[in-house]
DNA sequence: CCTAGTAGTGTACCTTTTACACTAATATCT
DNA sequence: AGATATTAGTGTAAAAGGTACACTACTAGG
């Protein structure tokens, strides 16, 4: 048997990539470095994993430390290994998409939680690292994962409108989509409660408020159901100016 | 800043679950353990990752030593980082999933490999280490993968028929498809290229031979195709015995 | 009461999916 | 040569789902 002390000198961190939805706009959740190496540079918020510590479990940290919120949407994405990807060592880092309500969100007194700040996705460049590649995988497993779930809702405060609700959509998957047909699809799922209420202090006409039903998606899912969400064929895609600001990576 | 030494000793491996089809059945390729941690089992193929190796060529190079086989589709599905899942230390390992032609498969001289054999997936259990865990969240993305890309002609011979892949589909998916239906599909996608040859040496009608057509299909992707499948609701789904050989996990 | 601004709604057309059963071609056996 | 066994190969009608599209309804504010 050879001697695999060589092989325990490594360390590995978590990522973690915190989607917010604010404004109309997508956002994430990132940290000013405050130290060498990537100083003064916007990088995702993460940390090493402790040795007596799972990797879901430091994420939760991760993103519990920072905005106070437990109890949210939490997946791992991909794993990021290249050797030199850290200068100060090899460090592989296992990156994390969450999806949390800004609304929910408050600033914790940890100085780390001190230096975040929410960007538009679309508008983020020059992270650190090679966080960049992360940052795209995620949104790319986000893109995903509204068309196959119904997790747009966690990036909503608990009562929101059908318009709000299409305008998350279009952001995330960066695609204008037919307000009707929008309309009756999620409908016809029968995840939506209607709260027979209206909003509030617009200039306009007010709209319904819904909510989203959990145990009726929890019945779908023991059902084997799969929620999914096309887009218009007409009308062609946005494509947003920053869209090009990160590389591409496996899927 | 905080002394990081602690988080230096830990070491990490791949895993690689390699998906063969043979006899009309999906396979994996298993390595029997010749030395503890769980000796005598059955485990998957891997290794620790060489400190100045990444990640994705420690996975061709498992691979590579166990099949002689590179260039084949490999892809990176999750990382298991469980403090107690290895009972050396603390090892978290990225799993693989790899699709090869067994036709292509030769035994290699490194020892590792003449401990190897293929096995049906659907009978496979008591793996080693999280082993099960892993195997199946490979074969989880397998299913998800056969359904949005055409990654199937990766498991079988050049040459084929229509029946052949029909088989396929349905081993890994674990549901009858229609015939007609299914040839429809597969067709009308036209990313096979009709031979104009037949099987020889049948003792019934032979069948036409077609060829997966690799051009076809990066036009298809270029263009922001998608390749979907889906299984019919009338009949019933297969619910082999063995289905339940191993635990569920997260997607 | 007019204006501005968003909410909300229905329908016709087209495409895709589904269900379903018989004939065709070959090897083998007698 | 003919019968048998076995898999290959084929079309259609009905249903469901997706797409395109434009007007009225409601509210606040001037």
């Amino acid at each position: 048997m050879t001697d695999f002390d060589n092989f325990f000198k490594s360390a590995f961190t978590v990522d973690n990539v915190i989607f917010g939805f604010d404004e109309g706009d997508l956002k994430v959740l990132l940290i000013k470095r405050g130290e060498d190496p990537y100083e003064g540079m916007w990088a995702l918020p993460g940390y090493f994993v402790d040795p007596q510590e799972d990797l879901d479990s430091a994420a939760v940290r991760v993103l519990e430390q920072l905005t106070g919120i437990k109890d949210v949407f939490l997946e791992q994405v991909h794993t990021f290994g290249a050797v030199n990807r850290h200068p100060v060592g090899r460090v592989i880092t296992v990156a994390y998409c969450s999806l949390i309500k800004i609304s929910d969100y408050t600033v914790q007194a940890a100085s780390i939680a001190l230096k975040a700040k929410w960007h538009s996705v679309a508008k983020v460049k020059n992270l650190a690292f090679d966080h960049p590649e992360i940052l795209e995988s995620c949104l790319k497993r986000l893109k995903r994962l509204v068309r196959t779930r119904p997790v747009g809702f966690e990036l909503l405060p608990p009562k929101f409108t059908l318009t709000e609700l299409q305008h998350l959509y279009e952001a995330i998957l960066e695609t204008p989509l037919d307000k009707r047909n929008f309309r009756k699809k999620i409908l016809s799922m029968n995840l939506l409660i209607d709260l027979n209420e209206t909003q509030e202090g617009v200039a306009h006409r007010p709209a319904r408020l819904y909510q989203f039903d959990q145990s009726k998606y929890e019945e779908f899912l023991a059902d084997g159901f799969s929620f999914e969400l096309k887009e218009g064929k007409k009308k062609e895609r946005i494509n947003k100016a920053g869209s090009s600001k990160v590389k591409l990576q496996e899927s």
